[in-house]
DNA sequence: TTTT
DNA sequence: TTTT
């Protein structure tokens, strides 16, 4: 049966994001993202900041190398995906990512001097008099 | 700025799907969702029940109208919107609305004997191999 | 059985909240929250805008009303609440409510220079040495 | 500056939980969790299955071993953490985790016979006349 | 009534 | 490795 496997995230790219192409022309785009959480341990304000492996795939990738930077603050939603790959001395290890199917940009409008728009994959399948969907793709504008 | 507008509701189904065909062609789908909620007063256990109206647009409600009825366990990931309309008295009304984006029925294997499957609007752009898009739409077998 | 009833927002305030102390003691702030989706139609950049009535109870409404004002971006969580009520001429009306549980300020550094900290209700039971929670509430500093 | 890490899962449990004692009376559960995603490639119906380690504290964790068993439908709610850790041979991994916050048994009422009520850690701060939070913690019932 |  |  089907299950759900949703992952939602706001934090800072801890990186630019590295993009690859791979055979057969694939996009592929991956950063880290930090989502910290600030809290209170007998009176002292605690902050832990937690990492987390983001892969955006094709045009998603195309639309993440554009407008996301270092530094930047971004809505992410995903699911979760763990895979195993040999290293340099061929021990398989187990990594946990993000595989995003959505992202925002957020933040002030100063952020957005030169990077005019954020929103991806945008969904507006609700409008009364609409005729057909966005055909234009991840690209918001 | 953008910003985010996302619901997430588990719950049944208090009707079958209603189905409308609008001018054009447009397909619309909607019913009234019972998402329950018991807690404990005062050793007693209480159930309160929050009604929500569901609205699906195109593909989504078709996929509804086949494989969602009266009493089933479904995965509701959508946006709210309200909007405004005049009742048989000409009274400015509002209504508050979840527009779906996304659905799962849940249950047990036995549910789905007579509706083999029920993830609509699957994303998994996220295989190495995996060459395109799936273009089947919201049909996912 | 228990269902799901979860709404997540992230928006601009489009007013301060309104706070109100009920008999008995009981502190509940609102005010309406503004989520934007920006997208393309026809090559036009056109954004519309939700409008969301949010409603928090308690400690949560007490900071609330000390750290969010108007203009403010903020990630909030909470359930959906259609309730009754009358009107002036006593005519019987709806109103869909989000009632917040919990709640984030986003944004800049300088954003909160004169509120400190906006995290409210922080969890953080998952510390393998931490002996209690957090018993200092609401309150994340 | 605060940020979002939010987990949403709802698969069934591949093992009974399994809990521990910490030093200091602290109780911690943990069992794998599998959601299933069907979808079609050329025309072939493809199950994917992605397993999820979930970690539940304290009363979270008792209501868990009470209440959850293998094969169990279940809404779990939580956040990402990656923490490291030396194995066998002192070899230093990495594994992420999701620490549940929230959960909800899905299913069918027959689920239930022996166990009563799922959700844990009900919050419903939201009525105009309740007086105070529910006292009673994570037993629902 | 917010924001970009 | 981000941010406040």
């Amino acid at each position: 049966m089907s299950g759900i496997n949703k992952v939602i995230l706001v934090g800072h790219l801890g990186k630019d994001p590295e993009v690859r192409h791979l055979d057969g022309g694939v996009t592929v785009a991956s950063f880290p993202l930090a989502t910290s959480e600030t809290y209170n341990k007998e009176g002292k304000r605690i902050e832990q900041t937690e990492w987390h492996n983001i892969v955006l795939w094709r045009g998603l990738a195309e639309v993440a190398s554009k407008y996301l930077q270092k530094g930047k603050l971004v809505y992410i939603e995903g699911k979760l995906r763990t895979r195993s790959f040999e290293d340099k001395e061929r021990v398989k290890k187990y990594v946990t990512e993000v595989v995003a199917e959505n992202f925002t940009l957020l933040g002030r409008k100063s952020d957005f001097e030169n990077t005019p728009v954020a929103a991806a994959t945008p969904k507006h399948e609700n409008d009364y008099v609409e005729p057909e969907d966005n055909a234009t793709g991840d690209l918001p504008f």
